[in-house]
DNA sequence: CGGCGGGTTGAGTCGCATCAACATGCGTGG
DNA sequence: CCACGCATGTTGATGCGACTCAACCCGCCG
């Protein structure tokens, strides 16, 4: 099986055999993490770009009168920092939700592959447009939706993202590992009425969430119910993947 | 007096007067818009990145049950969209606020300027991280500050970002062109609730906000009773300005 | 003068928060 | 092997923050 960040690339970009082993090689995992553990600290300065491997992690911060708010999702194949730069220090946190495995990249390695590499830096910069949508879209979603249709939006788009790296069966159904506490995080709620509000989600019979495991029964009536509008995921329908022959103006 | 690109830049980036002058010559002004003129169309793909030169611009979003949320302010010396890469196509819209004049710049000359120039490719990169920076905490404000700490740190944060282009008086006050309608649509508000909510911050005499005037009277006061913290800005205390002979490493 | 964009105010309602129990399953240590 | 603690989920009662609907005000401009 394909590595999740190559599985996710091939929706928005166009690599090359070459390409993907490149980026193969720099992905390799490196360090494991039990859930809830902080992958790294506020504040920390460091050297290198975090890639979810496997697992779920997410990115949040704790608000001086102790409330907190995650501030995005990441799934296996994601980065969770911008590739260009690196922040002169961390204003908040990225915390394992599951159990992970990370790869760690080289800030300077990856610069100098995105250079040598149009094609890659393309890729790159998909992913990275593609982050900053799905975080503005969950920034209308705290603005403008109610409870169910935060709920239920995000049910949309975590089907997409896990049906981009393989990890939805029978094109419904997948593993839905947040606790309804960090759902309150995230959707900016509170624990109870996100309880209520999944109780409401299930008693329209479009979708059901039973132990981890989440189904969606009708998808067409859970995006509406939503407003889910998939075109923010700037998702290529087919995976593209090129031929591994020569690219024109590679190295140019 | 400087352009408010440059202005912006010099606190967090370290640009020659070469650089600047690169810069500049990129980002004449070339349009004017009326207030309330869209700058582009949602779905319409273009060539060029937006630079707001002068006046206030957002951009929005609305959703089929026809609210509206506004996912970003931009200030003049704001770049409306990254740098990097074009998307296939915009998924929302960006209108002005007041009369503004933008400068288009070319998406392929501004990618081999920053290739040229690694000073240029890092201020970039700068202000694409706070930009991001900043709807993050525009996040996290829809999610968990309640209705006058959202328009509070809203507040400091203008105060700030205006700060860095020159746009603050006496260092407390700066015009404030922003509707209590556009505000709601801002901050994921109600129009009724956002006058309640300002009438209940001028009670509390931190600041006031007369006709388009906005005044801070307790900066310190009104940062706390809002959980505002600067750090998100990535911001210089001093603009930092290098000396205008050879970069080591430039074009290398 | 009338219309309109912007701001203000009042009344009534509802979504969501808070506080407080209680239920369940699991892992651990006695 | 059971007792306990802990994490997670569920339910009820109550109150507040924010929304909606509906006026009304002012200043500006055609």
């Amino acid at each position: 099986m394909a590595h999740p960040f190559l599985r996710k690339l091939r929706h928005g970009a166009h690599l090359t055999q070459d390409n993907e082993n490149v980026l193969i090689a720099l992905a390799r995992p490196v360090r494991s993490l039990a859930a809830r553990e902080d992958v790294s600290i506020e504040g920390e300065p460091r050297g290198h770009l975090t890639l979810i491997v496997e697992g779920w992690a997410c990115h949040y911060t704790t608000l001086e009168n102790g409330k907190r708010q995650i501030v995005s999702l990441y799934l296996p194949g994601d980065l969770c920092e911008p590739f260009g730069i690196l922040p002169r220090f961390m204003t908040n946190a990225i915390a394992a939700i599951t159990p992970v495995t990370i790869a760690q990249l080289r800030h300077d390695t990856m610069r100098s592959t995105a250079q040598a590499s149009p094609r890659i830096e393309e890729a790159l910069w998909w992913d990275l447009l593609t982050s900053f949508a799905i975080e503005r879209e969950h920034l209308i979603s705290l603005g403008r939706r109610t409870a169910t249709e935060r709920l239920g939006h995000l049910f949309c788009e975590l089907h997409l993202r896990l049906e981009n790296i393989g990890l939805v069966d029978d094109e419904l159904s997948y593993d839905m590992p947040v606790t309804q506490a960090d759902l309150g995080d995230l959707l900016g709620l509170s624990l109870v009425h996100v309880n209520r509000s999944l109780q409401e989600l299930r008693a329209t019979r479009l979708m059901s969430l039973r132990g981890r495991r989440l189904t969606i029964h009708n998808l067409r009536g859970l995006r509406e119910l939503s407003l889910f509008d998939e075109s923010y995921l700037h998702r290529v329908t087919s995976p593209s993947r090129h031929q591994p022959h020569a690219e024109i103006g590679e190295l140019a």
